[in-house]
This record gives C-alpha cells, sequence and structure tokens, in this order.
RNA sequence: GUGGGUGUAGCUCAAGGGUAGAGCGCCUGACUGUGGCUCAGGAGGUUGCGGGUUCGAAGCCCGUCACUCACCCCA
C-alpha cells in the first residue's frame, strides 16, 4: 500500500508547535482589537475574477500562482491568495461603507500560492492582516503600521527594519513608470534578461532588482519622488512625521515597490535580516482605488499582511508561554484504578489540567509515564487508598508527598496550582 | 518554470563494491507500592522508488519521486 503524503509545500502543523502559533494568533488577535479592528472571517475561496482584478492580471500571483479550478457549474473558482480582495467583497456586499464611515477589519487565516516551496516560503501558509477603509488621512497608515510594528515587539521580535515608500496616485505611478522605461530603454542592453522583459510588462519592478548592473543603472534613473504631487508629497511627509510622533524607526526607500497592483501611495514592509532569501514578515500600504474598481464608491483604504510561517521563525522561545501544570492521576489496583477515574474526571471538572496513562498498570510504570509528561504533581491512589477514601499528593519537582482525603484534594490542589483557561 | 545539495531505524548520523551499524528515544528487567542516574536485555530496516552494471550494490550508472536551499516571486 502507497503511503500517502501530504501535498508539496503544505505542511501540517504538529503539536509541538501549536503552542507557538496560538501564541502568535492570541497576540495578533489582542493588538487588532485592542487598535479598533473587528475580525471577519472570509471564505477560503472566491470567484476567480475577484483576484484577477484586484491584484492584477499581469501579476505573478494571478498569472501562474493560483489554485484555480471549475465549479459544478462551469464558474471559475480560485482559492485566495491573499486576504485584501476577499475583505474588500465583502466589505461592499455587506454595506459597511453605509454603515459608517470608516470600517476597519482585520482577518487571520491560510492562504494558498502554487511556488516552488523554500525556506519561508509554502503552498499553504498564513497571515494575518488588516484593512481600514474609508478615510485617507494619514495618520491611519500610521496606525496601520504601528499596529504591525508593535505586533513584533510585542512577540519579542527585534532586530527589524522598516522600509516606506510613496507610490503616488494611480496617474503618477503610471507616469513615473513610463518615465522609468524611458531612462533605461537607453540601457536596454546592459539590463538583466529579466529586467528586459520587465521594461515592457511593468518597469517598476526592475528597481528591486537584485542584479548588480541593474541596480547601479536604476539609481541613475528617475526618482518616484520627483513625480509625487504636492498632495501625495504631503501626505508620505505626514506619514513619516506621524512615525516620529510614535518613534517608530523607518527608512525611506524610493525604490520599494510592491507586488500587488492595487496599492497607491503610501507602501512598506518591515524584513529581518536573519531570515534569508524569504526576509520580508510584513507588508503594505494604501490601496485608495481598490474599492471603486471592484465596482463600490471611491473608497481610501490602507491595510498590511504579515506572514505567519516567517514570523514563528523568528519568534523567541521565551515567548512561549508555559503549557498549564499537569497533575497526573496514578491509579492502579482494582479499586484504586476506579478511584481513580473518577478523580480525574472531578479534577478536570473543576478545571485542572490531569491526564492518566492507561497502559502502566504498575506504580513505577504510572511514575514513569508521569515524569515523562512533565507532571508538577502526581496523585496516587492503590487499593489502601481507595478504601481510605483518601490519595497521595506527591509534588514530582521537591520529591515530597502528604496523605490526605479525597474529599480535601481540590481545595489543597486549588492553593497549589494555577487552573487551565477554559 | 530553472539550478545546486540531500534521501540508511521514530530522531541525528556512520558504513566510500564484500555479514546494514552507533548514539539518542522506546519497551522490559535489576527495584513485587514510588520517576530522573546506572547496568543488562529487547523491539524496530524493502538503505525513497524503478531499472541497469557486477559473482556481489546502501554505495557505481540512468530514470523518477520527495525533501531542502537558491533563482524567480512574495508574507
Amino acid at each position: 500500500m502507497k503511503m500517502i503524503r501530504s501535498v508539496r509545500g503544505v505542511k501540517d502543523i504538529l503539536p509541538d508547535q501549536t503552542p507557538a502559533w496560538r501564541k502568535v494568533e492570541a497576540t495578533a488577535h489582542a493588538l487588532a482589537i485592542r487598535y479598533g479592528f473587528q475580525e471577519i472571517r472570509i471564505p477560503l475561496f472566491e470567484q476567480t475574477e475577484l483576484f484577477a482584478r484586484s491584484i492584477g492580471t499581469a501579476t505573478d500571483i494571478v498569472e501562474k500562482e493560483m489554485y484555480t479550478f471549475l465549479d459544478r457549474d462551469g464558474t471559475s473558482l480560485s482559492l485566495r491568495p491573499e486576504g485584501t480582495a476577499g475583505v474588500v467583497r465583502a466589505y461592499l456586499e455587506h454595506n459597511f461603507s453605509s454603515r459608517s464611515p470608516v470600517t476597519k477589519l482585520y482577518y487571520l487565516g491560510p492562504m494558498f500560492r502554487y511556488e516552488r516551496p523554500q525556506a519561508g516560503r509554502f503552498r499553504q501558509f498564513h497571515q494575518f492582516g488588516v484593512e481600514a477603509f474609508g478615510t485617507d488621512d494619514p495618520l491611519m497608515d500610521v496606525e496601520v503600521i504601528s499596529l504591525l510594528w508593535r505586533f513584533f515587539h510585542t512577540l519579542g521580535i527585534s532586530g527589524l527594519t522598516l522600509i516606506i515608500n510613496s507610490l503616488g496616485t494611480i496617474a503618477e505611478r503610471q507616469a513615473y513608470s513610463e518615465a522609468l522605461r524611458q531612462s533605461l530603454s537607453a540601457r536596454h542592453a546592459d539590463l538583466c534578461h529579466n529586467c528586459q522583459r520587465r521594461l515592457v510588462s511593468n518597469p517598476l519592478r526592475i528597481l528591486d532588482c537584485k542584479v548588480e548592473t541593474c541596480t547601479h543603472i536604476t539609481r541613475q534613473a528617475p526618482v518616484i519622488t520627483d513625480f509625487l504631487s504636492p498632495d501625495s508629497s504631503s501626505h508620505f511627509r505626514k506619514v513619516q512625521d506621524g512615525l516620529d510622533l510614535l518613534e517608530i524607526p523607518y527608512v525611506p526607500n524610493p525604490y520599494l515597490v510592491r507586488g500587488l497592483d492595487y496599492y497607491t501611495r503610501t507602501t512598506f514592509e518591515i524584513t529581518a535580516s536573519s531570515l534569508g532569501a524569504q526576509n520580508a514578515i510584513g507588508a503594505g500600504g494604501r490601496y485608495d482605488g481598490l474599492v471603486e474598481l471592484l465596482g463600490g464608491p471611491p473608497t481610501p483604504a490602507v491595510g498590511f499582511a504579515a506572514g505567519l510561517e516567517r514570523i514563528l521563525l523568528l519568534l523567541p522561545p521565551e515567548s512561549i508561554p508555559a503549557p498549564a501544570p499537569l497533575v497526573f492521576v496514578a491509579a492502579f489496583g482494582e479499586k484504586g484504578r476506579i478511584a481513580g477515574f473518577q478523580l480525574l474526571e472531578k479534577l478536570r471538572i473543576h478545571g485542572f489540567t490531569a491526564d492518566t496513562d492507561y497502559r502502566a498498570a504498575s506504580l513505577k510504570a504510572l511514575l514513569r509515564s508521569a515524569h515523562r509528561r512533565s507532571a508538577t504533581y502526581t496523585i496516587i491512589i492503590g487499593d489502601d487508598e481507595a478504601s481510605a477514601h483518601s490519595v497521595i499528593l506527591r509534588n514530582m519537582a521537591e520529591k515530597t508527598q502528604e496523605y490526605l482525603p479525597i474529599s480535601s484534594l481540590i481545595d489543597r490542589l486549588r492553593n497549589l496550582v494555577e487552573l487551565s483557561r477554559f
């Protein structure tokens, strides 16, 4: 029988990793709510056209990275490659704009892209993202960046760099893109093969090419900053002032471009130097044209997405909370096992994290099992104790124990052990 | 889609054409009602898969798959 393995680039998150995941997720929920965002849960798949229209038909994501399939009625559907498109769709579908001028939403969940897996890159990966609709105030840009920055800080992740840029309005970006194309066309022969292709399809992408000759050439080309209107310039200036007010360090970089077509004005990216090739752990920006593009009223918006797998790679061990102390029931003998089984249930009802090992028959084996499970306390109950309606409460680290009636055990443990949450 | 590296026990890895091994982990016992240490024993393998060369292949050759890193792309 051939073993069926998980799909390439799609990972199980095993029990030794889930506490770290819960920490990251809990922090995301707590901070987003603290910043006034509300959780939205959107579908894992949508009509393909939604992604094509919002992300851009010429992007790699839409061109070759989506998991696309036909519904039974022939509609083309795709697994979501990112979260913003679906959130905007839901925002419009449920008329959020008519309920309140400003809507702040966040989401958490898996995304899907057909890519070659490598360090920090998977076909199913998870993102935490926020979207703030209804204001073009630069302070909202700052708020979104601040939330992302504090998120990493709260998790104990350091050594990060915040890079910011402004791409201007759609018109300004187009004007710059054209100027760039003309300027670089003169050096066409000196550009790398890839960039020669980009010159036609998407000149902006040449700016973040890593080939040395290309970067050298682009440093002499026109800079986006010179193509920003006074409005866009002022907006960008105010974003930087806001970051200064909050004492969030940043590096302006006119060569930061983002892969998705819908970004306008502010764009930003937070990178970790220790992460290897896939070093962006959070990125986002303003997308003032997207709501309108998807059929809604003109609505300014700004947001970010953060990659949880990459964050997990950086999460310091001390940020992961210790599990609740375990109370282990070591019950043996005919009467002891019955009394111990009832006691185990009682402990759980009262909120203790409690377990036993049905396989272990001897006290020795039970204690070995308790030790392996890192139990804080072990309750020893054999036939003698069961007959006397008593138990032995053993402190595993101290190797001390006390003999006490079953009736007083719960109260005794309450003084010793912290309860589990639910 | 392209290129490099790696596939041997649950895990980390040896064996470099001649009997498939070690450490860790797991189980049992020494210790019949008290865990960690020690000692002894035990279980666990189609050497990723398929073909080829050879008297003989974990090893060499070809193919294939997977993992991994990088390009690309991006969170």
